[in-house]
DNA sequence: CCTCGCGAGCTGTGATCGCAGGAGCGGCGA
DNA sequence: TCGCCGCTCCTGCGATCACAGCTCGCGAGG
């Protein structure tokens, strides 16, 4: 009984930008359907993807499924066992700090590069990104607070014009979102810590020093918040079973 | 009849490794054997890809070649021109600048991470990389070349065990690889200085330091050549043409 | 001889069909 | 009642067909 309560791809979305995306390529609109899903922990690990029903929860053939999860699989996003199943990549210990890692290397330098290029209209937009963010915690609403978490981050680094870098961090986005969702599902949104604050301060600032590490400590204090607690292997454990 | 000049897929290679990726599906092989052809430069920009002839030219139907394509596409290899046309992203000079930034903050961080995992004979067989590319060099023969410089450089990242920030680093090369053929073949690899010598010092005396440094000078300098003679233009110009 | 228009061919995209194989489950034997 | 075996459904993969759109070349008109 599917009854298609999830958005159908070319439904009449008043909201939703999947209208916006008429000519475009089916498979992108299936791509982008499925990337924000992801980011947004909307798919947590363990559930079986599977190109014909996603196909037909979403209207479409399942060529372009195929054509996605293909690309999602490229991005390290999913993984396709072998033969029969497709699924998100489970996350281990090891694969957690290698992506937070990453994630240090990348971001502070996304943030300090689009530093110089944001006017006062831009951070005031983010300021408001954070003040729904603030809400969505306070609310307790984990899918919008991790939605605005991705729109005030890229938000940011999107100003800094460089494409291969942004590119590679929305790929590590795209594989720690549904572990994340799962973690802040576990522990609830309560805990969370804004720390987008310190950022728009040196934001406005203009300082680049403090702008990194904010941006740093913003990464380490919402993955910390999992490695504090050795919350690692009990989570592995949760996706196993489930 | 097509004079199949290039290997197939499943062709009876007696050295080639295609039949080694017997019983994995085929666009996987497909995927490695158009991965393998741009990093290596086998593939220039502005040639245009297209399903249906490499499909012929691989043996195999035009469905794999879909799937590799789209996967590339999403690494960012190659660009899908709207309709019509599939064909490896064009260079720019910002977006080299882009690449090249990526790498050295990527790069000389897997191979310190790989430092203290490689053992005396991992080192041994670097260095026989190393002396091959020597010879490449001064044979002139860009092709080697290149394969060696990537089987010295991921030889050396994939000891670090952090699968993610390596297939971050094979994005990159995944990007720059064509270009790089170009580049090569403007200028000739006899201008080519092989600064992989000190970091194999740096590896057998342990030198976290000097190992970054060495990484980072090989990335500067032989993506350097290029910046310093103000050679985007020109290259980006022939791109253009051809 | 030059220019403009139109048609054919080739392209990527999407749909449908067939195939091999693995997982889950029901039935049968002890 | 429990364990094992066979079957059946469902899966991903590959192939083939159909369609819309862009490009390029050829021919007609000035």
């Amino acid at each position: 009984m599917r009854t298609a309560t999830a958005a159908q791809i070319h439904a009449d979305g008043p909201t939703a930008d999947g209208a916006r995306t008429e000519g475009a390529p089916l498979h992108a609109s299936v791509y982008e359907e499925l990337r924000r899903r992801l980011i947004t922990g909307k798919i947590t690990p363990g559930v079986g993807l599977s190109t014909r029903g996603l196909a037909l929860e979403l209207g479409v053939s399942q060529m372009p499924v195929r054509d996605a999860l293909s690309r999602l699989a490229a991005e390290g996003a999913v993984v396709i066992r072998s033969k029969r199943r497709i699924e998100v990549a489970p996350m281990t210990a090891d694969r957690f700090a290698d992506l937070l890692a990453c994630r240090l290397l990348l971001e502070p330098e996304a943030a300090v590069a689009a530093l110089p290029r944001l006017d006062a209209r831009a951070i005031r937009r983010l300021r408001a990104i954070d003040t729904e963010l603030d809400r969505a915690i306070e609310g307790g609403d984990v899918i919008a607070y991790m939605e605005c978490n991705f729109a005030f981050h890229f938000g940011l680094y999107r100003a800094n014009g460089r494409a291969t870098l942004n590119r590679l961090i929305e790929a590590l986005w795209l594989q720690f979102g549904p572990f994340m969702r799962t973690v802040y599902g576990y522990y609830g949104a309560a805990n969370l810590v804004d720390q987008h604050r310190l950022a728009l301060d040196a934001l406005e600032a203009g300082d680049a020093d403090a702008l990194r590490a904010a941006i740093a400590a913003d990464i380490a204090d919402g993955m910390g918040l999992i490695g504090r607690s050795r919350l690692e292997t009990r989570v592995e454990t949760r996706l196993d079973v489930s």
